[in-house]
RNA sequence: CGGGGCGUAGCUCAGCCUGGUAGAGCGCUAGCUUUGGGAGCUAGAAGCCGGAGGUUCGAAUCCUCUCGCCCCGACCA
């Protein structure tokens, strides 16, 4: 993409509304901006990232098993009085009525919705388990939306749902997801921890959280040091057992401000760690809360009916870009990982004009690839281009000056460590190749 | 939902206390000069001073109401 025709409108001083790393640079480097509290347009660069965040999402789901559907933003009422959260949900649920004076409301999630459409179309034990999902966009009323997209009051948000036909097959439901949700942050270039969790309002007895660490989140969680050098194997047997997985994760001491155990954290000694972090994702077994109020059973082996166990699994997709954010960004603006930049390279020609450095520059372009590209035409000094490609944050820069070209060198630089070197442009290629 | 604050040019803000008809910096446009870390000079364009009502000869400024946004707290992917 050339820059010079690209939508990607940055400010160079920060809207006074923003008060937080992640939100200031979102404004600045042209991902977004607001149209009402808590509610925000993705502009071309922040929704390229959001896209790349959602399909590494959506690999994990899918690998673990689970099946995308799309469950629509507009649900009936009825649904939720069947559930009876209709009343319980209180105001953070828009409600909505059309013009037939039926009552709608914009979903703040989907165990209704679902479990609606499981009831009905599936009828044996045979059918399952089933692990279904969807990215879409969720709505909550929050009394104070804040931190920009981090905490909106609109948000992207994936959620599966498991049926189980009793609870120790749903624990391996959950287990799956526990592993695709380790797998996905890794992926992202986040180090996530799993923190066992409340269960809040949705119920259930086992139920697990997933914070980002970030030295500007919003929570404070304490756990032991080996944790945080933890890694996933590249190879899961999703159908294996991965209890084991998940018991080396949530064997060491990890717990969050709420749940935290002082005693029990203080025998750690030296090996506890007290970081802050972001919560970005958050799995339940619930077993029968909708199942049961809906009619959600199957036949079971023996002829009867089994009301099934259900389990809901969120990770919060736009919010994973704010949080991306935090854990990676310096003063000169954010630091992109590799698997969710939104071009793998910015392209600065110092010299737009210059014979030279335009045919380089068209050479590199061409070669590396326009959608991985990100090129920097425009008739701007070098000094605004730095700047601005430092801001957005992309992995990769080559400039590109007329001083260099006449060496057939450019100048390859990485954003996250600063390092750069002159290279030959075909060495540049080499380098920057898939 | 309780408490506080702010709405003036695209952005950051001054002006308001003490009413007299709109300002700065950045950005934008044009020209010249500059050209490796958000340039310099010159000349421009740009504002229903959030909205409504009121007081007054006169309101960005004072009063009332209203809408919007932000911050602290309680609550959440």
């Amino acid at each position: 993409m050339r820059l010079s025709r690209y939508f990607l409108p940055t400010l160079k001083e920060t809207p006074s509304e923003a008060q937080i790393v992640s939100h200031r640079l979102m404004l600045r480097a042209g991902l977004i901006r607001q149209h009402a509290a808590g509610i925000y347009t993705w502009l071309p660069l922040g929704f390229a990232v959001l896209r790349k965040i959602e399909q590494i999402v959506r690999e994990e789901q899918n690998r673990a098993g689970a099946q995308e559907l799309l469950m629509p933003t507009i649900q009936s009422a009825d649904l939720w009085r069947e559930s009876g959260r209709y009343d319980d949900y209180g105001k953070e649920m828009l409600r909505i009525t059309d013009r037939h004076d039926r009552d709608l409301l914009y979903g703040p999630t989907a165990e209704e919705v679902i479990t609606d459409v499981f009831r009905n179309a599936v009828r044996s034990y045979k059918d399952l388990p089933k692990t279904l999902y969807h990215i879409q966009w969720k709505f909550r009323d929050e009394v104070r939306p804040r931190f920009g997209i981090m905490r909106g009051r609109e948000f992207l948000m994936k959620d599966a749902y498991s049926f189980d036909l009793d609870s120790d097959a749903a624990r391996h439901s959950y287990n799956q997801m526990f592993v695709a949700y380790l797998r996905t942050f890794a992926r992202l270039g986040l180090k996530a921890i799993p923190l066992r969790a409340e269960t809040g309002p949705i119920g259930g007895d086992l139920s697990h959280e997933f914070i980002v660490l970030a030295s500007t989140g919003e929570s404070e969680v304490h756990c032991h040091r080996a944790l945080l050098d933890k890694t996933i194997p590249d190879d899961v047997d999703y159908d294996g057992d991965l209890q084991p997985l998940v018991n080396d994760w949530t064997g060491l001491y990890a717990a969050a401000d709420d749940m935290h155990d002082v005693t029990k954290a203080a025998s750690l000694g030296g090996s506890l760690v007290t970081a802050r972090g972001i919560e970005v994702g958050h799995i339940f077994h619930f077993g029968t809360k909708y199942s049961k109020p809906m009619g959600a059973t199957v036949t079971g082996p023996d002829g009867e009916d089994v009301t099934v166990a259900m389990g809901s699994y969120g990770i919060g997709v736009s919010r994973l870009v704010g949080a991306i954010i935090e854990a990676s960004h310096d003063d000169n603006g954010i630091i992109w990982p590799e698997s969710v930049a939104p071009f793998h390279v910015g392209l600065l020609n110092l010299k737009a004009g210059d014979t030279a450095t335009d045919e380089t520059c068209a050479r590199l372009y061409q070669a590396l690839g326009p959608d991985r590209v990100l090129y920097d035409d425009r008739d701007e000094r070098a000094g605004a281009k730095f700047a601005a490609m430092d801001l957005i944050g992309l992995p990769w820069q080559v400039i590109v000056g007329p001083k260099g070209v006449a060496k057939g060198m450019v100048e390859l630089k990485n954003r996250a460590t600063g390092a750069r070197e002159e290279v030959s442009v075909d060495s540049a290629l080499a380098r920057l190749a898939v």
